[in-house]
DNA sequence: ATGGCGCGGGGTCCGCGA
């Protein structure tokens, strides 16, 4: 299974990127965030695809799409406060959950917001043997969770995505049994899937690794290679996403 | 790119993103 995260910063201005996302790179469950659209505008992505959509006007909105047939799923949860961040999807008998998470700001009520999406996150994983069950994680976590996801620490020090509450929720994905594929493919190197449009920031290589494919480790033990196009984030024209699209494979 | 943001809503700007 070839399962791909992608913010696309709206759907519909992202469509063209995403359809030849799909064909090239043969995609079969992709998961979307920021599709900024509600979901009755949704397009059509591709002809075989089945998806879940959950958005609104304007602002935030994910869906998940598989070429698979999705056997169960759930659209939002506790933690999301009528903005649409969550969809849990069963794929192939693995338990896929595609989150947006908030921003937040430097500790003002958007953090706490953030504080709580995480907490009722950690909660609603309760129903899983994480020892047992194949779980993926994956989305735009918005946290920068090592000094080898930032691409300046001396400037990010103190700034919202690393900040140390953050960094703490990550450790803790990992603590509970999650392995972060990137940062596993990738132990001693900066590695972004984020660049600002402002400042030109990806031509100077300033950016965050705010994306993560994170699995249990009975899914890892299936898991056959990752990609980060970075080179789709560097193109001009069709103007692309913020955010860089992964890609992992699993023998599922 | 040898320069420097893009999106949607409803506007000729504003709020938002991180």
């Amino acid at each position: 299974m070839r399962i791909c995260t992608f913010n696309v910063n709206s759907i519909r201005s992202r469509l063209e990127i995403v359809q030849n996302l799909v064909n090239d790179y043969n995609i079969e469950v992709l998961c979307m965030q920021e599709i900024k659209v509600e979901n009755k505008d949704f397009p059509l992505i591709d002809k075989d695809f089945e998806c879940v959509i959950h958005g609104q006007k304007k602002l935030h909105g994910v869906a998940t799409c598989s070429k698979f047939p999705i056997e169960e799923s759930q659209k939002g949860f506790e933690g999301e406060l009528n903005e649409p961040r969550f969809i849990y999807t069963l794929i192939n008998g693995v338990h896929i959950i595609n989150i947006y998470a908030p921003l937040g700001d430097n500790y003002g009520d958007r953090f706490e917001y953030k504080m709580y999406f995480y907490d009722k996150l950690f909660e609603w994983l309760r129903r899983f043997d994480l020892s047992k069950d194949k779980v993926l994680i994956c989305g735009d976590f918005n946290i920068s969770h090592t000094e080898l996801d930032v691409w300046d620490e001396v400037i990010w020090e103190g700034e919202v995505t690393h900040l140390p509450e953050e960094k703490a929720i990550l450790s803790k994905f990992l603590d509970i049994g999650f392995v972060d594929i990137i940062r596993k493919e990738y132990p001693n190197e900066k590695v972004f899937t984020f660049y600002d449009y402002r400042g030109a920031a990806v031509y100077k290589n300033e950016g965050l690794r705010l994306d993560y494919i994170l699995v249990t480790k009975p899914l890892f033990e299936k898991f056959k290679n990752l990609e980060i196009l970075t080179s789709i984030r560097r193109k001009r024209k069709p103007t692309p996403s913020d955010h860089v699209p992964v890609i992992a494979e699993f023998d599922v």
